[in-house]
RNA sequence: GGCCCGUUGGUCAAGUGGUUAAGACACCGCCCUUUCACGGCGGUAACAUGGGUUCGAGUCCCGUACGGGUCACCA
């Protein structure tokens, strides 16, 4: 039944020089943490070797099909650097990249395996008729084996048949992966896998096999939750002939549940972060990228931060952990931090613009000349409007911000104080740091007392914050004079 | 429940039979300082547990506990 032809040719087109490695999502429209981890590690992989990286749709769940999915994998691929040299949207030499598309080729396939006495074709009632079976018996089989006529006669009636993957009643298959080392499992414990779904589709695993193998994988990535159903795996390469590739199977990712503050798995239904919500919330693709590849992975010295090209000349897969590592947004957020201090002045001001305008609206405020103060202050970008909102208009505030203990202030202290700056700043010239510093350095040495006794008060009184970007001097240049002199007045006002 | 996998500070982790058991985040203290940061210095804190093997075990073996995964015509 299998046409030999078309199946030699589709052996004749399989690439078989270096690596080849490929992510192989489902369209489920997000992308998590753990998902992202394990596009960037197969790249990695990839790239490291100097081969290939496939992006491959897995989309055989008719019902979980999402409007919109696939460009969320393209996007978030694509921000994070993880160019595929094979999809798609791409194309290449083993095409189609969509599992759908190749829906015929499946079913040649399971044919074969029915051919070569390794798999069967059936008519399972007891699943057609029940939801939840539980164990599945292979003591007493609910499934009956069709003969290939009455495969055909049921096809031609539009009565559906599966194809069951033969498993051996004895005995136990090895397989081995790259992180986990050998394991062994005992074929008892395999069940006869639905290969073929009666719509004509391929289950997950079936469809792995034979697309990994018609596309030359070499490093098969994917998540740990795979690797008890692998050896089944290595019956199917065995049943075909196949060479089996490497596997690297990757532990969870888990996050501390706040309300429970137990570990586990990350996942849309509890509101974890995906990508796109860590990017809306001010965090820097590279720094995500970076703290991602070191969520499981480590390179084993102590520096920890890399670009993406270094990332991909140091990886290595003996320094894949074997146990789930708890994402932990307090480091990312370092590292976010650490990328945005590490960033050319305008870069910055350019990824800090949006956000400084989301609370400052005055056209007067040099908005290059705030981002330079947020730089060091800032951990991610969605910090900002809060830290600069007083640009703006100063907010209420109560009068007992004038009272700071390391400043040796208090409210009668910074009404005198702010009474005898502003004629002084009045007279100002040139509204620059340097003069202004001068001036309240020069005053507070003339009144034998530290600088920080007048930088207080003026600062409370520009800014009526206890905490700001920047200290009374560049706030005060920022602002300009004639908006200082008005704030001034306002405060004592106030404290009168 | 069966099977598979895992377990080094709160978190990420180095460690491949002999180390004072790295480093980072977080936390605490000190210094710097024009608030807050940045930066610098220092500190608290770990080999789940019980047995082996060995001159010697975080590293090897077995049991126990705990955690995770899996047992779909989902991926």
């Amino acid at each position: 039944m299998p046409d030999r032809e078309w199946l030699d040719a589709m052996e004749a087109r399989i690439p078989r020089e270096g690596v080849r490695t490929r992510f192989a999502p489902s369209p489920t429209g997000y992308m998590h943490v753990g998902n992202l981890r394990t596009a960037l590690y197969t790249w990695l992989i990839a790239r490291h070797a100097g081969g290939k990286f496939i992006l491959r749709i897995e989309d055989t769940d008719q019902g979980r099909l999402v409007e919109g999915a696939v460009d969320v994998i393209y996007r978030t691929l694509q921000e994070c650097g993880l160019d595929h040299d094979e999809g798609p949207d791409v194309g290449g030499p083993v095409g189609p990249y969509i599992q759908t598309e190749r829906r015929g080729f499946y079913k040649e396939y399971a044919e074969l395996l029915v051919e070569k006495g390794a798999a069967y074709r059936c008519f399972c009632e007891k699943a057609a008729s029940e939801e939840d079976t539980g164990n599945f018996d292979r003591g007493d089989d609910p499934c009956r084996a069709l003969t290939p006529e009455e495969a055909d006669a049921r096809a031609a009636a539009g009565e559906p048949y599966v194809i069951r993957q033969k498993m051996p009643r004895a005995g136990s298959t090895t397989f081995h992966d790259a992180v986990y080392g050998d394991i062994t499992v005992e074929n008892k414990e395999l069940e006869d896998q639905i290969l073929l779904k009666s719509d004509g589709l391929p289950t997950y695993n079936f469809a792995n096999v034979i697309d990994d193998h018609l596309m030359g994988i070499t490093h098969v990535v994917r998540g740990a939750e795979y690797l008890s159903s692998a050896p089944k795996y290595n019956l199917l390469y065995e049943a075909f002939g196949w060479e089996v590739p490497t596997y690297v199977h990757c532990s969870s990712v888990m996050v501390t549940d706040r309300e429970t503050g137990a570990a586990r798995k990350m996942s849309k239904r509890h509101g974890d972060p995906s990508y796109e919500d860590l990017i809306a919330d001010g965090y820097l693709t590279p720094a995500v990228v970076n703290y991602v590849a070191l969520l499981g992975w480590s390179p084993g010295g102590e520096r920890e931060i890399f670009s993406l090209p270094e990332l991909a000349e140091v990886f290595d897969l003996h320094g894949v952990s074997k146990s789930p590592a708890v994402f932990d947004i307090q480091k990312l957020t370092y590292f976010n931090a650490e990328y945005i201090r590490a960033m050319a002045p305008e870069d910055f001001a350019r990824v800090a613009e949006p956000w400084i305008r989301q609370s400052v609206k005055s056209p007067s405020v040099d908005v290059s000349a705030v981002a330079a103060l947020l730089q060091q202050r800032t951990e991610k970008l969605s910090d900002i409007p809060e830290k600069v909102d007083f640009f703006d208009a100063v907010p209420d505030y109560s009068p007992e911000l004038y009272v700071h203990k390391k400043s040796k202030t208090d409210i009668p202290g910074s009404l005198e104080t702010l009474q005898k700056l502003l004629p002084a700043l009045e007279a100002v010239e040139s509204w620059d740091d340097e003069t202004l510093l001068k001036l309240l350095t020069d005053m507070a040495e003339a009144q034998g007392v530290k600088n920080a006794k007048l930088m207080w008060p003026l600062r409370i009184a520009l800014t009526g914050k206890a905490v700001t970007p920047g200290g009374a001097v560049e706030i005060a240049r920022i602002l300009g004079k004639s908006e200082c002199l008005t704030r001034v007045k306002a405060a004592i006002a106030k404290l009168s």
